[in-house]
DNA sequence: CGTCTATCCTGTGGGC
DNA sequence: TGCCCACAGGATAGAC
């Protein structure tokens, strides 16, 4: 499932095949794939332009069209793109055409590939549209250097909300999915179910170093492909053989050599080291309520 | 507002 | 061998 590191890896290798070059043409197959708008509407607002420039907003593939016309491109569980592939791979749900280019540059064929079909692109007309978009939708780039220990305990807060689920909330961390948040909490040696308005300081500051070597290491071993993702050629990501604890049950330990456990957190399977990432205690009043036996906000009313 | 749950979707795999 | 059903999960609407 394509998360930060998968999307910017599609984005760096397709940005340098896509920038300067208009799109002929752009069939798209699955009408949920444009919803609300009809294929066609979406089509004709696209078809026609120059390319200026492919960014990333999170997970959003971002394609930013000549006019302030973009698309932000969401490829979601099962999402893939492909450039010019050899044979027709299953589960095309929308084809791009782009168009001659100078110097002797063919025409070139982009497919968008989705299994599930959960996969979106949203026409957004304007600057204003594009960031309303995404304020209402992602918050802080983990990679972004604004991105501080600081920011990080402003966020976390008075929240009661297990630490993973935060982290996977895309409106406080952008980009941030189920493998990445494992395999950041373990780094920073945090228990996925520890409230995250629990953490103390230094570990605001070993979550957000967590986060952004996990996902540096992710980008540069061009992304996980543990199920679909693919890169553009159709080759596969690198980072699924470097996971620390995701999907590692039963294994041991990188760090102490304590068996990896399978837990859910958050509604997401959630690998842990639970020597290593302590579970979090009950709190020093409810223990204490728990002893005179009165009902606590868990199990009472 | 914060948190939790159901929903969308389809291939995979465990159980029988 | 083959059928059935639970399961996987990112984002979001709706419930409380």
């Amino acid at each position: 499932m394509p998360e930060l590191p998968e999307v910017e890896t599609i984005r760096r290798q397709l940005a340098p095949l896509v920038e300067g070059r208009r799109l002929e043409r752009i069939e798209i197959f699955d009408e949920r794939w444009s919803r609300p708008l009809a294929p066609g509407e979406l089509a004709a607002a696209l078809e026609g332009r120059r390319v200026e420039r492919l960014g990333r907003r999170g997970k959003y593939l971002v394609w930013s069209f000549e006019d302030d016309v973009h698309l932000a491109q969401h490829l979601r569980m099962t999402g893939g793109v492909l450039w010019e592939p050899e044979s027709e791979p299953t589960h095309v749900r929308v084809r791009l055409q782009l168009a001659r280019g100078g110097r002797g540059v063919a025409r070139s064929r982009l497919l968008i590939t989705d299994v599930r079909r959960f996969g979106t692109g949203e026409l957004l007309l304007g600057a204003d549209a594009l960031e309303a978009f995404f304020a209402a939708r992602v918050g802080l780039e983990p990679l972004d250097e604004r991105f501080t220990a600081q920011h990080l305990r402003a966020l976390l807060r008075g929240r009661r909300a297990p630490i993973k689920a935060v982290l996977l909330d895309q409106r406080h961390i952008a980009g941030v999915g189920n493998i990445y948040a494992d395999e950041a909490l373990f780094r920073a040696r945090l228990h996925p179910l520890r409230p995250a308005g629990r953490l103390t300081r230094p570990q605001h500051a070993s979550l957000r170093l967590g986060l952004i070597e996990a996902l540096c290491a992710g980008v540069d071993a061009k992304g996980a492909s543990i199920d679909d993702f693919r890169h553009v050629d159709g080759l596969r990501g690198a980072f699924q053989d470097q996971f620390l604890v995701h999907r590692r049950a039963g294994e041991p330990c990188p760090r102490c050599g304590t068996e990896i456990v399978r837990m859910v957190v958050a509604g997401r399977g959630t690998y842990v080291c639970e020597h290593c990432q302590r579970r979090p205690r009950r709190s020093r009043a409810r223990r204490r309520r728990a002893r005179r036996g009165a009902p606590t906000r868990a199990s009472g009313g």
